[in-house]
DNA sequence: GATGAATGAGGTTTCATTCAT
DNA sequence: TATGAATGAAACCTCATTCAT
């Protein structure tokens, strides 16, 4: 937030800086930050790299920038989605379709957020760490409170919202939008297969489904 | 370890080579193969930089030597465990078990060849992403073989691998040798989420589990 | 001239572009173009290595910028004074004479270009050799017209056309603008030798050197 | 001769040293000195580098070695032909035929001692520079002597002395063994030309290019 | 709001050479 | 006689960034 303040917004300058920001998110996720240049996003950019420093003042000010507006985004629609429903193991089901829909809708930002963590360095990777473990606190609680109900079952549920996250993160790796699968469904699936593998009852994964399907974000 | 001080004799010249290995796979871990100089690499290996070249003929094939011998050995190791056991979903259980394993005792490995497949260029990446997908369609196909014997159950099998795999590569990114998780419980754990979510009677994952455990690599 | 001092506010930015190639030619011509490094061209030029890459892509670009110059420069100049007398073998002496006379004022332009095309690779190369032949033509039809004509005579037009450029064209190896000899004269007295080796007749010589006599390019 | 002594004769050694030699000269013609590097010339010769420093203590002595021996021979050669005739005319033509067939024997060696005298640092320098001048004033001193003799005519003899031995050498530059021209044949038309060009009588050429004729080196 | 020019540090790689064996 | 391993310097070039305009 405190790096790359937007400066006035006058409508041609926030264009320069949206595409700044769409040249660099495409770059970062197909190249990775480090192999992506000032120039390269410059060119993509269709501007001198110059012109990037009155709308960022450095490169890693543009990933901190992304992922913090996408771990913002994220959290919030997850959160949204899961005060919808009742149950631990509903508001479990919401929170992975909402994940895995958001993930699809914005595979380059999710990955890029994910992946580069590390090319961050001191207070911006402290809290970006911090929202990202927060945001697992989050499922990790759902599913604790899921056993609690007794709807959910497994012997360790820090290890199973890991394997969970992994899973459902990882749709923005070979998610494509053109592709044959819809998103809806696959969000679905990756429900069946959450609540699955937490031994949930088939009545309540067919609910779960239910529920979360037709819904768009 | 300062600088000037004179070396042991080193004992085999392919001493050095396992040096610079080493040396790499922890930096490509920790900072990205293009946050990884060639300079750090030497400075890690106490070697010029110029004697890397005596051993590698480029930046680039370090990585590539990294990331075919893990595959290789992974592929290996998982093939073993699989020829031991017979019902598809054992044999499912037990390339779960194996392949948590690994990734566990090579985290480092594991990570750099799964991240970095897009900093290879040209041969080298299609050779690497064959593998990989010969991998991964030896996971897809017993869980098609699983479903036709009535052993396990889920609506879309591809889907369903990409997922399983996801969960289980990535016990690289948070497991720690000296964490209060053994690897083996870890193993066991997943074969758990695995057959769960899709759809395993409770008997069979006790097997699976069963069997896959006081088995070490 | 020392380091660190401030440099005169350049007046254009081309000028820059200016005094990289002088520098380069310089040193290529003293020093032969593989032995000339980036850093040398900089520090003549009295500018941070990085700035040249702002006027020339690489190091080969400047090489082949000079050498393109040079022979179109050359070309252009020849071919104008051939035009401006008639028989095959005055038009011989009037390129004789602008190619001495050329080849006189800028030395090291025409040394690097001849010396250093082995320098270049693939398409540069091809068609400098190219630019080299059909000037080497123009010399080649000249000396065939003029054995038409019965002006000249020699039983090998080509190697006489081979001899006739080497001689005239070493005159960049050792003339020197301050030293006794005029340019003029020089020029004269290749004429001279080249129709002479060509058996012309006294009065044709005489009159080709006197034509010659007394232009300045 | 100081430089790079031969080690003792063994059979094997000397071997070594030529095809160290021979690769070298291979190289130096076709890429440059400062092109061709020693791991070039070392894997051209078929042995490691570092066995280069057993018949040569450094990268310049190989090729001091080459223009030195190249230059000695040649000086030779020359003088020995010349010794077989009387007159100042002829003793040109027969260094001019000399010369021409032994750089057309030796086009490898010839170009390189031409070309990188400037490679060379100091005393070596000097001293080629030294014989090459030698060499030249072989050559200014016969054309002075035909003049003075009455059968030869020139207004410069220091620059027909340039012109002429440009030509000669160049020789080295386009020819070729296997090409259509004999290299006898090559001599003669350099001896008419040289001869032409200092205005000999017709009669004077006939004969030397006749004397010329027939024998070889 | 954006540019063109420039910088200083550092990137990967190659160089000629050395030396123990 | 030759090698394999290593070195320190320097090669070309790219990097993120600055600044006057």
């Amino acid at each position: 937030m405190a790096d790359g303040e937007p400066r006035e917004p006058t409508q041609e300058g926030v264009e320069t800086r949206d595409v700044i920001e769409e040249a660099a998110v495409d770059l970062f996720a197909r190249l990775g930050y480090h192999a992506t240049s000032m120039r390269a996003i410059a060119e993509a950019a269709d501007i001198q790299p110059a012109a990037i420093y009155h709308w960022f003042p450095a490169k890693e000010s543009i990933l901190i920038q992304l992922q913090n507006d996408f771990m913002e985004r994220l959290t919030g629609a997850v959160t949204a989605a899961m005060a919808k429903v009742e149950s631990p193991a509903l508001k479990l089901a919401a929170a992975v379709r909402e994940h895995v829909v958001y993930h699809g809708l914005h595979t380059r930002e999710a990955f890029v957020t994910d992946s580069e963590i590390r090319a961050l360095s001191g207070e911006a990777r402290e809290a970006l760490l911090e929202s990202r473990d927060a945001y697992q606190e989050m499922f990790r609680s759902l599913i604790v409170d899921g056993i609690a109900e007794g709807e959910l079952s497994t012997p360790d549920p820090a290890v199973a919202t890991y394997a969970i996250l992994l899973q459902c993160t990882g749709v923005a790796l070979w998610y494509q939008p053109d592709g044959a699968l819809a998103l809806d469904r696959i969000a679905g699936l990756h429900i069946q297969l959450v609540l699955g593998s937490l031994r949930a009852a088939d009545s309540l994964i067919d609910e779960a489904v239910g529920l979360a399907a037709g819904r768009a974000t």
